[in-house]
RNA sequence: GGGUGGUUAGCUCAGUUGGUUAGAGCAUCCCGCUGAUAACGUGAAGGUCCCCGGUUCGAGUCCGGGACCACCCA
């Protein structure tokens, strides 16, 4: 056998992952696995794009990490995985990177072609800025995905696909116009995103008004007449009977067309000061301190606000239906869920045009859309037209003040957003835009939904399954410039007409577009004739979100429609091999983004859900819970982590830590916990092996068989077969946890348990190699390193290449181009390793009862008395006797008889056989069993197989093994401890053979330690010189010849140490000296 | 305001269908062991299982109510 690579018992995990990305890069492994012969055939892989043009950040490491493990898994399965990768180009997060650095600051770029044509050069210029960021991380840390042959979402290909798509979805009738209330920015009249306004908002004083609407008594309901006659009220003696809003923007109050009352509240008519008023019963006390000099509301009489609905009033400012020439039926009492007594009167203002919930309530009721501005905020109706809205506030009071409206006005101190760019107040307009009628299609989503496997579970029915159940029609276009355009080309007088393909534009405009940049402004400049009428395309560009919805079909360029040509037919077979994918991962944000869009267009187009299996990540926080953001300057850099633990370790730490959906805190400290629990431990039993290994040189294809091997050696692998079967399970389910604690285990238990143990196996004594402990534990770390690379790619190469590949060229280059190694039951012996565990258990007790002692384990002692609780368990002892023996450092093993007992009930057990009730007798059962009398002879009875009856309360309780717990006491004057039925009491009465080779080995110990602080090679031999009285002599001339052999000594000599030699003192003012000879 | 998840040792987390003395790792201390090991072993210390109520012979676990934290939506 070739000699291994010789390796440092503590790595430099930087040194040893850059040689294997070296050795990936250099062999193109990556590359070879996506060629390697796939006998199970595709598993699908979806990327989810991240913004290109962001930085990496630990955030990524942990969905990277999971997308990661799972195609790796299953390529070592025998899948193949297409690992394209993708990036997000569009959007408003490029734009702003865009603004920030021409430092425009509200200025509206786009306002001539001019301008626009330079800032979108811009925008795809920057996209890319940190691309090379992104590939050195991307590599660093291992993630495999084809970064060659990405798909990009600005590329003409991928939108021509897209626009293919909004084709399909117009053709099927689900893209519609209407209006959408958004944020605005008003003088420059652009869109925000909600991002934009989270930091905006300031606290700011506003006016705080009550209006009356003076009611149209003729067109009261008639409930509410009804109850207002039953609660004897007469309408005819009503003083300017009006409703009362609320409202701090006055400015809304030209637009009003409804006003809306929650259902379910109750409401009250009240005289005030100014005649009969409406408003909630929750306002009558706040509303009667608006003027404490005066008398408070009186109430005569109540109601529910259902009974008001279509109640019909007078808007204060009539003039604005007539100077926009609206007609339609408005003004008037609408109901509403939101509408709550909180504050204000319980009634609220309704200008639809300036809130999203005002503007649904506004479709639900018919009424029409009012504009009292502009997008810019300019007054458009009444004596204020012209002026910018806030200002119009003050005249628009006046003017209630002065037609007699005005209930009460004041001021209050609350929050509001402002732009920081502009310093304006946010404006909350309603502009026109554009549809995917989702809200159709809302039981075919649901559907879809129950089909896909949600890792956690909960998010299924929960988040995404909410989400989905009070789905709004998707909002697609933004009036943006960086962007897909919307293909949509409109006719003067309305009609729409939407492309599908470069072809089709080309076909409809006679000329060759096929060159064609398809972003803004270049496509803007197309227009056709049809149908006797001219189109041209609309302003908006698409919603991010559809882009990266759109991946399934769009990365590899498919267009629907079959035109003879070869590519659009490959393209289209391509894609119907990677549809649905069985697999993706994002964090639990994308319930919103991309689990959404992927979802909502796969369900419209294909009546089917995009994905089967989803992970969803929680997500990464600090050490302390707290969100990582740079302002709070605890954000932890990928790459120096990387650096200084290895990407193995973080990787690890992010698989292993919790859930993957619960919310993960991280931290240096963390993660270096999680090196040393597993990836240093491994690390160690490896290097154990290669330093023995070099020494012996063990023939291990002469290796004994598995059958043939000793007791703990054939354990080991029935440990690792177990591994291989739990791990394999766990994965199937995409548990990476589950599989890597079961692997952590594993690995503790080869190191601790075994290792520790067979030692001396490793230490090749006169000339015999024990080639059965050698084959063991290559075995074992050879399917480490297969089982862990799927998690931890560098060290389970690093491992491989060392122990298989330099020994045998003819294996697979890589361990990632290895098959992944199944469970084989035939070498799994499950007795074999329920009997250890009665071992282990043992041996933890007597060294429990060692230490109430105080006799330290090299002090052999004569006997461990023994008790089991059953006879599997004893049989298991005898067998393993030896083992036992020998990590006790006892001469003979017992079994215990004789002994006191304690019996208890075995809940579990029993509970379930006794009748209902019976079990109401738990307790006196219990209490009986305590009983010393009772518990003897229930014990003895029941070991010697009998079956027990305890009466109690007259009812017969039949007894048996299972039912009952039975612990044994130690006779008096052991040492003893007590677990899990076990008992083990140790004889503590030394004999003078066994004094003295407890002796023995504190000089062996003495003269290791010695050898190792002259810092001597393992494989040196030395001479030794012993200066030593009484008992010690005495030990160490018996022993001579085992000391001997345990120091690796060629000669003892009695007598002062010499010059030059190493020189010890001992306890006992004794010396020893040493020489390497 | 609504939704989802969470709250168990100083820290990070397990805790299966309700059942025995609620566990592990890390950290601390004592002792021990050690020629792979920066490792390991024994023991100690550390818990009102967030709170209140209910169901039950029995609740960390099931039910109801509440508090707090995180995220999402409004």
């Amino acid at each position: 056998m070739a000699k291994f690579l010789e390796i440092s018992p503590q790595p430099n995990y930087k040194e040893v992952e850059s040689k294997v990305l070296k050795f990936w890069k250099s062999q193109n492994i990556f590359a070879q696995s996506e060629a390697k012969a796939a006998s199970k055939g595709e598993f699908v892989f979806y990327e989810g794009p991240p913004t290109a043009n962001g930085q990496p950040a630990m955030h990524h490491v942990l969905a990277r990490a999971f997308k990661d493990l799972f195609p790796r898994y299953k390529s070592m399965q025998g899948f193949h995985v297409t690992r394209k990768g993708g990036w997000d180009t569009h959007g408003l997060p490029v734009e702003i990177a865009v603004e920030k650095k021409l430092g425009l600051t509200g200025r509206n770029h786009g306002a001539t072609r001019a301008e626009m044509e330079e800032f979108n050069k811009l925008c795809r210029e920057s996209v890319f800025a940190n691309i090379q960021d992104w590939n050195t991380f991307t590599e660093r840390m291992g993630y495999w995905v084809d970064l060659e042959h990405p798909y990009v979402t600005y590329h003409n290909d991928y939108i021509e696909s897209v626009w293919n798509l909004l084709k399909r979805l117009w053709q099927k009738g689900l893209v519609e116009r209407d209006y959408k209330v958004v944020p605005v920015s008003p003088r420059i009249g652009t869109t925000l995103s909600a991002n934009e306004i989270a930091d905006g908002y300031r606290d700011v004083n506003d006016p705080s008004v009550y209006v009356r609407l003076p009611i149209r008594l003729g067109t009261m309901p008639k409930a509410l007449k009804a109850e207002l006659e039953h609660q004897n009220v007469s309408l005819e003696n009503l003083e300017n009977p009006a409703l009362v809003v609320w409202t701090t923007t006055p400015w809304t109050l030209p637009s009003n067309t409804l006003a809306a009352v929650n259902a379910e509240l109750e409401y009250v008519l009240a005289r005030s000061p100014q005649g009969h008023v409406i408003v909630a019963a929750g306002a009558v006390e706040r509303m009667s301190q608006l003027y404490k000099d005066l008398p408070p509301l009186e109430v005569v009489a109540r109601f529910k606000g259902s009974v008001m609905e279509f109640l019909e009033y007078h808007q204060p400012f009539p003039e604005s239906f007539e100077e926009l020439k609206l007609e339609g039926k408005a003004h008037f009492v609408a109901l509403a869920d939101f509408v709550t007594d909180d504050d204000g009167s319980g009634v609220a203002h309704e200008a639809p045009v300036y809130g999203a919930e005002d503007l649904a309530l506004g479709r639900q009721y018919g009424a029409p859309l009012c504009f009292g501005t502009d997008k810019n905020g300019i007054m458009q109706v009444t004596e204020a037209k012209g002026k910018f809205f806030k200002d119009a506030d003050k005249d628009l009071i006046r003017i209630m003040k002065e037609r007699g409206v005005m209930y009460h006005a004041g001021q209050l101190l609350h929050s509001y957003p402002f732009h920081d760019r502009t310093g304006d107040p946010i404006l909350y307009f309603a502009r026109p835009s554009w549809f995917v009628r989702t809200n159709k299609m809302r039981a075919n989503l649901a559907a879809q939904n129950q089909k896909i496997n949600w890792y956690p579970p909960h998010i299924k029915d929960g988040r995404f399954g909410n989400w989905l159940e009070n789905n709004v029609d998707w909002s697609i276009s933004r009036e943006r410039y960086w962007g897909t355009p919307l293909p949509f080309w409109k006719s003067e007088d309305g009609d729409l007409h939407v492309v599908g393909s470069i072809k089709e534009l080309s076909e409809l405009t006679g000329r060759d577009l096929s060159s064609l940049d398809l972003h803004r402004p270049f496509v803007d400049d197309i227009t056709f004739d049809l149908n006797g009428k001219t189109f041209s395309r609309v302003p908006e560009v698409l919603d991010v979100w559809f882009d990266s919805g759109a991946m399934p079909s769009a990365q590899w360029h498919l267009l629907l429609e079959a035109d003879g040509s070869a590519q659009r037919q490959e393209n289209l077979e391509t894609f119907k091999k990677h549809f649905p994918a069985d697999f993706i991962c994002e964090a639990i944000d994308q319930t919103r983004g991309w689990f959404y869009s992927l979802h909502a267009i796969s369900t419209l187009l294909y009546d089917s859900p995009a994905y089967k299996n989803v992970i969803c990540l929680g997500h990464l926080v600090d050490e302390k819970g707290k969100k990582m953001s740079k302002s709070l300057g605890n954000v932890v850099d990928p790459l120096p982590a990387f650096d200084k633990f290895g990407a193995d370790s973080v990787r690890w730490y992010m698989f292993t830590a919790s859930e993957p959906g619960d919310t993960k805190r991280f931290s240096e400290r963390l993660v270096s916990e999680g090196q040393r629990g597993f990836v240093n431990t491994l690390w160690n039993v490896y290097s154990f092996f290669v330093l023995y290994a070099n020494i012996d040189n063990p023939n291990l294809s002469n290796a004994p068989n598995i059958e043939q091997r000793p007791e703990i050696d054939r354990w080991l692998i029935s440990r690792l077969e177990q591994t291989k079967e739990v791990m394999t399970k766990a994965l199937d389910h995409y548990d990476a946890r589950g599989a890597g604690k079961a692997l952590d285990k594993f690995v503790m238990e080869m190191s601790n348990w075994y290792v520790r143990r067979n030692r001396r196996r490793f230490w090749s004594q006169d000339g015999t190699v024990d080639s059965s402990a050698y084959a063991t534990l290559y075995e074992a770390l050879v399917t480490c390193a297969k089982l862990a690379a799927p998690f931890t790619p560098f060290l389970a190469e690093s491992l491989y290449q060392n122990l298989v590949r330099n020994q045998d060229s003819s294996s697979p280059e890589s361990v990632h181009l290895c098959e992944w190694t199944n469970f084989d039951a035939s070498r799994c012996d499950l007795n074999l390793i329920s009997e250890m565990n009665a071992v282990l258990i043992v041996v933890e007790l007597g060294r429990a009862a060692r230490a109430k002692a105080s006799l330290g384990n090299r002090q052999p002692l004569p006997r461990a008395l023994v008790y089991a609780r059953n006879s599997s368990d004893v049989t298991a002892l005898t067998r393993l006797k030896d083992v036992a023996l020998e990590e006790l450092n006892v001469e003979d093993m017992e079994f215990l008889t004789g002994v006191t007992y304690k019996v208890r009930p075995n809940l579990p057990v029993l509970g379930k056989t006794l009748p209902s009730d019976a079990k109401k007798l738990m307790p006196q059962i219990t209490a009986a069993l305590a009983n010393p009398e009772i518990a003897a002879r229930v014990a003895e009875n029941l070991n010697a197989g009998k079956i027990e009856t305890l009466e109690i309360d007259g009812v017969n309780i039949e007894l048996t093994l299972e039912k009952v717990l039975i612990d044994a006491e130690a006779p008096a004057g052991f040492e003893s401890a007590l677990s899990e039925g076990f008992l083990v009491a140790l004889d503590t009465n030394l004999t003078p053979e066994l004094k003295l080779e407890g002796l023995k080995r504190y000089l062996v110990r003495m003269v290791n330690q010695a050898r190792k602080d002259a810092k001597l090679e393992v494989s040196d031999k030395i001479e030794l010189r012993l200066e030593l009285e009484g008992e010690l002599r005495e030990a160490a001339q018996e022993k001579r010849e085992s000391l001997a052999l345990e120091t690796m000594c060629s000669s003892i000599e009695f007598g002062e140490p010499e010059a030059g030699d190493f020189v010890v003192a001992l306890e006992d003012g004794g010396r020893l000296g040493l020489t390497k000879i």
